[in-house]
DNA sequence: TTTATATATTGCAATATTACGATAATAAAG
DNA sequence: CTTTATTATCGTAATATTGCAATATATAAA
């Protein structure tokens, strides 16, 4: 059908899923990665940097702030972009938490 | 368009949003989390734990592969699954050497 | 060989995502 | 107030994803 059945899952699965949903596009890595190098934390100059039209990073952005992942400070008539490291912390924490449990147990 | 602009990314970001696309969905957490508890690693038992269509499951068990977080050995008419350990090292490497580079230097 | 069991594949309907043009909203500059 | 610059939102076309019924494939059991 095209859509997730969310309701038989736990919300640690759900939430886990989109976080990885929010940084499964290129184009969101490559934002998240020009942020925090300081190429450019204007929105226009990603648009810049990156070469698709003001909507779609601006939509792109849109969905990293969804889950808070950066936060966007108006400054005049720009907005600058900037990492929320609280919440990028978390998240680090949350997927190593995830990925740690695995264990090689199987026949 | 709903096309990803693959060509306009360099193969790490392609690389990394291909992880994420697969871990970005519940139902693929759901049998990662199952497979490496020991819960279950015979696909109709997974099928049984979660509740989706053996088509289903079957499906989200060929994305997992298709990046090799697991592999599946054929044991008589059952198939069993398990978690690739050497790969999913590799996967939280990668991520968290993305994560480690975000710095707190914005405006 | 026939039947039962387990998994994979195909085809399709419902829904979601991606990208962008057009346009709205907002704020600084003139 | 008008113009210009910057960002957000809306509407929409193209494409992708999700889920499942039907069916194919493969192995074991009878």
């Amino acid at each position: 059908m095209g859509i997730t059945k969310t309701q038989m899952f736990n919300s640690d699965q759900n939430e886990l899923a989109i976080i990885f949903k929010v940084l499964a596009h290129p184009a969101r890595i490559a934002i998240l990665q020009h942020i925090s190098d300081q190429k450019a934390c204007i929105c226009n100059d990603i648009v810049t940097e990156i070469g698709l039209a003001q909507p779609t990073i601006s939509q792109h952005l849109k969905e990293l702030k969804s889950i808070e992942l950066i936060k966007g400070e108006i400054e005049g008539k720009k907005v600058c972009y900037c990492i929320n490291l609280e919440k990028w912390k978390e998240v680090q924490v949350l997927m190593n938490s995830f990925f740690d449990k695995a264990k090689l147990n199987c026949c």
